[in-house]
DNA sequence: TTATTTTGTCAAAACGTTTACGCAATTTCT
DNA sequence: AGAAATTGCGTAAACGTTTTGACAAAATAA
């Protein structure tokens, strides 16, 4: 515990050349013959000599890693996102540092003071922050995901949630739905209120008029999913079509659907947005809308590393990609012309 | 982005004082008059000065900061053991910083050697690596999680694996099955292996010759729980319960259950090992083998704080701490007597 | 009163790298 | 051949802290 470990300098010494020269060899730096290059790394060998990047982090400000910052880790969104972007960041020489706030404000506000925050080269978030304000304050390359805010100064990489809720919408509406509800939770986020904007306006557009009855918003949980599920199902006019807004609410959808008895896709139809095992499990399968989880963690990261390469200088105005979404057709939505 | 950070000797020269009392202040050491300590504290909030923890960590080796290190981000299970090391963690001043290594063992080296896995202060390890050998290099702290080694130097926190698969065999035999199958996967670690000799154990003391056909094993993965099981159930002398040996192989089994539309706790009776999604959400629910997955988390972080913490001579020998699992019964088993 | 301890502070030496600058020795160009 | 460019290497100054040792000044003890 006492050995004092050893340095570029024992290195050095062993080897008859200056710091600076093991130093080079170290980095792939020409201006060092091959016959020194070799001897050097021959010592290095021989010595087991690992360089101490804190050390040299500290003159060159580069640390090689980038950290994702998530709301909850226990959700598979979430992780999905994370192994994108970890696999990007492994293939380009970072390494990729997890943190998962919570939704707690400050446990973000946290991160970004404390070591880690502050020596990262970049960061990918998913941010629990409602206000612009608070990303602007971020000086780091910054890529913000799935959550995004104009004038935040960060590039970003969103999938098109309007979209998504407006042709699952539009699909009830195909097959002859008319009282449709959609379940969903704070409008914290651009996310959910875009949601909810494609729900209302695909219902517009077909001269149905919003009924306030049939939008039920509680948070983004799978209880709550279940609660307004069942709600909605006993209500005086219960709807015939529910659309849950993500993952975790379809979840508690279809647990409410099965306890109350109802077959899906027969007496209630249902589509999700985002996948979830549950959706995959029942029959017939829930439709839903999916979205490139994995793929917005690949691009995100490649964004970021790009972000950290580029001169400071010629870095243009914010950019925010939007992915596309895709409707996966199952057996939850019934026919009824 | 070329703006020299605010240093601490910026605040000394402004505060009339050394860096070495602007330090003091900082650790909140004494030696230093309370005039003088508001003093510098007023000026650090007026520079809005943030110490560099890595200059400081260079001098004095600590970065407070723990990784924990996780063959799946994937998988809950693992999420939950980082959920409740985060916890700890953070109670105690530390920041948790996860890695995921895909099973692979190069990449849990590499992480070792990076940047990271050299400067963090402590490890909790669900190791992918299959000898001592590996894990007696690890010169920090360590504790190892779910997967144990004698003679690897390491202290662990462990669940009671064969006494769960002993318990779960027991149940079955209790309800008078005797044709009791077992689905796992690889033994390439203590717990699969235990669960295996737990099973086997609680088969012949009940006089029951282990029928090498019921013991089918794969991979760890949830295709493999489905492929084994349709194998199992189409076999000629199909088994009356099944033991699934990890939540994923599990939900393989719920699913070919289903598929083969029997019908669960009836035509074929089935244990978990592990709580999961699926065995909570079919009807009658599935009978696991729960074991305290966040709480594994949490003891593993109190103990690598304290390891942290003690006086390197001190430490004695190497403690594995077992949690024990408990049987949740549920209606997937029938009872045949 | 004088001798001792305690308190508050500072200067300077670490910690282990990278890198700007300098200077021979060698190679390449006229 | 001489001038110019290139190559190979070393010296020393950063990077931003902590910590040791020294030393007055103040407080306490004798």
């Amino acid at each position: 515990m006492t050995n004092r470990s050893i340095t570029i300098k024992d290195v050095a010494k062993k080897a008859n050349v200056s710091v600076a020269t093991v130093s080079r060899v170290i980095n792939g730096l020409d201006r060092v013959s091959d016959a020194t290059r070799k001897r050097v790394l021959k010592i290095i060998q021989e010595l087991n000599f690992v360089p101490n990047t804190m050390a040299a982090s500290m003159v060159n400000k580069k640390t090689k890693m980038l950290s994702v910052v998530v709301p909850e880790i226990q959700n598979p969104f979430y992780t999905a996102v994370i192994e994108g972007t970890v696999e990007v960041a492994k293939r380009e020489g970072f390494f990729t540092l997890v943190l998962s706030t919570n939704g707690d404000e400050s446990e973000e506000e946290d991160f970004l003071e404390s070591f880690l925050g502050k020596n990262v080269d970049g960061i990918i978030l998913i941010g629990s922050h409602k206000e612009a304000e608070f990303y602007r304050g971020i000086q780091k390359p910054t890529i913000l995901v799935d959550r995004y805010f104009n004038d935040c100064d960060h590039d970003g990489v969103m999938i098109d949630n309007y979209r998504g809720a407006y042709e699952a919408t539009k699909h009830f509406i195909e097959y002859g739905h008319e009282r449709i509800a959609m379940i969903d939770g704070e409008h914290d986020f651009n996310d959910g209120k875009d949601r909810f904007w494609g729900y209302r306006q695909a219902m517009l557009e077909s001269g149905l008029a919003p009924d306030p009855d049939c939008h039920k918003q509680g948070r983004w949980t799978e209880a709550d999913g279940y609660r307004l599920t069942i709600e909605l199902l006993q209500s005086k006019r219960p709807p015939t079509a529910i659309f849950a807004a993500n993952n975790v609410l379809c979840k508690g959808a279809i647990r409410a659907i099965r306890d109350l008895n109802l077959r899906m896709g027969e007496d209630i139809s249902l589509i999700g947005f985002d996948e979830n095992e549950l959706a995959q499990f029942v029959q017939p399968q829930v439709t839903v809308v999916r979205r490139p989880t994995r793929e917005m963690g690949v691009q995100a990261a490649e964004m970021l590393v790009r972000k950290i390469r580029e001169v400071p200088m010629e870095q243009g105005n914010p950019k925010c990609v939007v992915l596309g979404v895709e409707l996966l057709k199952h057996g939850s939505v019934k026919k009824l012309k």
